[in-house]
RNA sequence: GGGCGUGUAACUCAGCGGGAGAGUGCCACCUUCACACGGUGGAAGUCGUUGGUUCAAACCCAAUCGCGCCUACCA
């Protein structure tokens, strides 16, 4: 057989698009035909007019890395891929786009500005598919979904209605988050709480008879115009008598009463609260329990509406209060302000400060839902891994609060409820309706606004698959099985999709949930935009490649860690890619001339058992690891293997055949070799995808691909523990000499002569015997002999102390015995401080007593070693004495 | 205010009841027949602090200090 050639530098560049691209040719990435158990996943939808950040390199990795394990199990194997049409995010996008050429969404008018954002969605749609497939992402495009096609809109349409008809939808005027930015609603999951640096204002209120006034604490005099009451503690002492008196709300005309309510704190401020019910939620709560008529005192655009006096009319809030703090003070109402740290709520999308706001807005009732999905966690349904999140997810589904699904967006599933103009009947409809049902009108109006975007993606795992249809794929792939996401999304995604399946199905979407840790950068912070710390993925991919990045990304995530990462990071898979690149190239190198035979365990030796000793073992744990989401330690069994056993040990050991054996000899070796690549290139296939790839069409033992060949399995008949401890000691024995060698400054041109003396006959010297070729090699030695019987003169020689062994180096010119004598008597120092831990325990009954068969013979194994190699060191000081 | 996580070599992190590990970085030597994105050898840690449990603790428990995150209606 020829030699095959492989590049001289591992360049990524040359085959990963090309591989990429023949396997979606080839479709495999489409589930197979057996009749197993599928295994499946549904792709957490990135956003449609995003990028790709690292957050998303990390899940789709990790799930790359299952969905490619898993199909080479030969289970049916499908990752769904998607976008998501991520409603407020979206149509920010488009309207600063508009903003550029001066114009306003409300310019084009409704449909002009969906059409509009329908181009732009497609445009960025190709930018986030191409992004995931440069990373190597092995999901099946054929069955791509977006969270706004045709079967995915009538599923949230079903759902709507079904929900409105079991009575578990509706909708009321109520006081919800409302960021006046984006000009919408939004849940309250949707708001995040950010420290904000405020005042906090002390207010005079005048008793409405003249007779004096109270003093009312708030960080927010702007909502004054809002004012219905006071409120007190009723337990508060100081303030009994006043309950029932009316005060004069100050640059106004109005008159409000002082009541009680438990909920004010006495301690807190003076102890008494103005009662905004349109501006707070307490308020909100106390003013129903009072029934006091909620003001409200902002337009849509969080502006002051007419309520207001007319010098704060049109002004935000902010510069609003502001102006009326200094309008109390001028007329002496203001009795003093100070600094004020407190939590505000802050839009999730656009950061503006959101404002309680008071409209009539949808809602799901969630109570019943939540339940369900508490029992079906309760009962073992799902798993989160690492388990710690369950707790995240009970306490909020314990504690959940009606969802607020309607947005006063354009961009979105359009709320499906009609409105009659003539005789005001309400129509919640599956189809759209030409006309009222009641009065034949056809002067109908449907709700303007959408649905919020995760009223779709909770319907992901199942409205992917053809739900509300019973199609092929969702009787054959519902219920999936693994979940990959972050936790910052438990409450809006995960725990909403289980509730809805349940709902639904009557069944959990997933069974495990595994939650990837944050990718942040070296110092710890999130990655943001504007911080400026980001990596693009897309960058590691054109500097390191795609394999590098993944095995990296796999080396990095242990289990509900946050990755910290910088491109420097991703050295480490694009030297070890680098490394399997080379360790080939050489190997197929060697093929020239040779015959590639039938490998026959019968005629192993010692080093080949212990490499297929060693792969199996390491087979076992990438499965368990991978099995168990344990992705750092796969990818170290891997590198472990390939690097340290293979490249370093088998590889070089390989050499001497390879140079000196015969024709027979060299043919089986190759044998050997290609074979052990080839099972490490399926190994390693989740995890270095393309470079696997690449090899495996290389190599002259293969047929088909790789990414659709069988993962190895582990075999009972492979293990070889007595070798591989053989192993362990040739190992040591090469070490020993090369740190002598060192330690000597003695470079590799100079042979040494060396006498191994074996403690006694047995199973070890028989090992040396037979290998005396390879040590020779390993040891650079031009003359070793093996000497069970410690018949041969070693006088004058370097002793150096193995586990059983000892080695003798003829060097004597070589050697500074005092500095050496130094150097063993540190040894000795080191080995004796183990010896006293050691002797410690088995002179302590209670340990003797107490402690596992197993832990007291491992001491004394200990025990006998340690002091073998005291007294080894000991005869060795006494030998360099004598030089 | 509650909850969770975390503090191990200069850096990033594994290990989580029985002899302190990896990658990067550092030092020395080696351009020897695939790989200098390499080879060989080496230095480097009171495993945050203090108590406790145990024959045995980086690992379990408690307290404490530092950092991070989530959650909560104190105006």
């Amino acid at each position: 057989m020829k030699a095959i050639e492989l590049e001289k530098t591992y360049n990524p560049k040359d085959f990963e698009n090309r591989i990429y691209e023949q396997w979606v040719e080839d479709g495999n990435f489409k589930p197979c035909d057996s009749k197993e158990k599928p295994f499946v996943i549904v792709m957490p939808p990135p956003n449609v007019t995003g990028i790709l950040h690292m957050g998303h390199a990390l899940n789709n990795s990790l799930q790359d890395i299952l969905t490619r394990y898993y199909r080479m199990t030969g289970r049916p194997t499908l990752w769904l891929p998607g976008t998501d049409h991520a409603g407020i995010a979206t149509q920010n996008v488009v309207e600063r786009q508009l903003a550029k050429e001066g114009l306003r969404r409300q310019d084009l008018g409704r449909e002009k500005f969906v059409e509009r954002t329908w181009q732009v969605k497609e445009k960025h749609h190709d930018i986030i598919v191409n992004q995931l497939k440069t990373i190597g992402a092995s999901c099946d495009w054929s069955r791509e979904r977006f969270t706004m096609d045709e079967g995915l809109s009538k599923a949230v349409r079903e759902t709507f209605v079904s929900l409105y008809e079991r009575n578990l939808i509706y909708k009321g005027l109520y006081l919800v988050n409302y960021c006046p930015h984006c000009g919408t609603a939004l849940a309250d999951d949707e708001v995040e709480h950010q420290e904000d640096v405020g005042h906090l204002y002390d207010v005079r209120y005048p008793f409405a008879d003249g007779s004096g006034y109270i003093t009312v604490a708030t960080t927010r005099p702007e909502t004054m115009f809002g004012d219905q009451a006071v409120a007190v503690n009723p337990d508060d002492e100081r303030y009994k008598s006043l309950v029932g008196k009316m005060l004069k709300l100050p640059l106004t005309d109005r008159e409000i009463p002082i009541i009680a309510d438990s909920f004010v704190g006495i301690e807190f401020g003076t102890g008494m609260v103005k009662i905004t019910p349109a501006h707070d939620p307490n308020d909100w709560e106390c003013g129903k329990r009072h029934n006091l008529e909620p003001i409200n005192i902002l337009n849509p655009d969080g502006t002051l509406n007419d309520v207001c006096p007319e010098q704060f009319r049109g002004l935000p809030a902010k510069e609003a209060r502001d102006l009326v703090a200094k309008t109390l003070e001028e007329q002496g109402y203001l009795v003093k302000c100070e600094e004020y740290k407190h939590e505000v709520g802050h839009c999730y999308r656009c950061n503006t400060t959101v404002e309680p706001y008071m409209s009539e807005q949808w809602f799901v009732r969630m109570r019943s839902m939540a339940d369900k999905a508490l029992k079906a966690w309760r009962d073992g349904e799902i798993h989160f891994y690492p388990k710690r999140w369950e707790n995240t997810y009970s306490s909020w589904l314990e504690n959940i609060r009606d969802w607020c699904i309607s947005r006063q967006l354009w961009w979105g599933h359009r709320i499906p409820v009609w409105y009659c103009q003539d005789c005001g009947h309400m129509m919640v409809k599956r189809e759209d309706p030409c006309c009222c049902e009641k009065c034949s009108s056809k002067n109908i109006k449907q709700d303007p606004d959408v649905l919020d975007t995760w009223f779709s993606s909770w319907l992901w795992p199942f409205s992917t698959l053809g739900w509300p249809e019973k199609t092929e794929d969702f009787k054959r792939f519902f219920p999936t099985s693994t979940l990959v996401t972050g936790y910052d999304i438990i409450f809006f995604w995960v725990s909403r999709m289980i509730m809805a399946s349940l709902e639904f199905n009557g069944k959990v979407p997933f069974h495990d949930i595994y939650i990837t840790g944050l990718v942040r950068d070296k110092k710890g912070r999130k990655m943001s935009k504007s911080l400026g710390n980001g990596i693009d993925p897309i960058d590691v991919v054109n500097l390191y490649g795609a394999d590098a990045m993944k095995f990296t990304i796999c080396y990095l995530a242990t289990q509900g860690q946050d990755v910290l990462v910088d491109m420097d990071s991703f050295k480490l898979g694009s030297r070890f890619a680098n490394k399997i690149w080379n360790a080939t190239r050489y190997l197929l190198m060697n093929l020239e001339g040779r015959n590639l035979v039938k490998i026959d365990p019968a005629k192993f030796n010692a080093v080949d058992k212990w490499i297929y000793h060693s792969l199996n073992e390491n087979i076992l744990k990438v499965r368990t690891a991978i099995e168990s989401y344990k992705f750092n330690e796969a990818a170290q069994a891997a590198y472990d293997f390939f690097w340290n056993d293979f490249c370093d040990w088998y590889v070089e050991a390989s050499k001497l055949s390879l140079y000196t054996g015969d024709d027979a000899e060299k043919d089986r070796i190759v044998s050997i070799l290609m074979d052990i690549l080839a099972q490490s290139m399926k190994m390693m296939h989740p995890m270095l995808s393309f470079i696997t790839e690449e090899i495996w069409s290389k190599l002259p033992n293969t047929e088909g691909k790789v990414i659709t060949s069988m993962f190895p399995e582990y075999l009972e008949s492979r293990k070889s523990p007595k070798e591989a401890q053989m192993m362990v000691a040739m190992q040591d024995l090469v070490r020993g000499v090369r740190n002598m060698r060192a330690e000597l400054g003695i470079g590799a041109e100079k042979k040494l002569r060396m006498v191994v003396r074996l403690d006694k006959a047995g199973d070890l010297s028989k090992f040396m015997k037979d290998h005396v070729d390879l040590l020779k090699v390993f040891a650079n030695s031009n003359e070793l002999s093996i000497d069970d019987a410690s018949s041969v003169d070693v006088s004058g020689a370097f002793p150096i102390a193995g586990m059983g062994f000892e080695t003798y180096v003829f060097v004597r010119d070589a050697i500074d015995v005092d500095k050496e004598i130094a150097r063993i008597e540190t040894e000795i120092k080191k080995t004796q401080a183990l010896l006293d831990v050691v002797n410690k325990k088995l002179s302590n009954e209670n340990f003797l007593n107490n402690a596992k068969q197993e832990a007291i013979d491992k001491e004394k194994g200990k025990k006998a070693e340690f002091e073998e190699k005291i007294e080894k060191s000991q005869k060795h000081i006494d030998v360099l004495k004598s030089f």
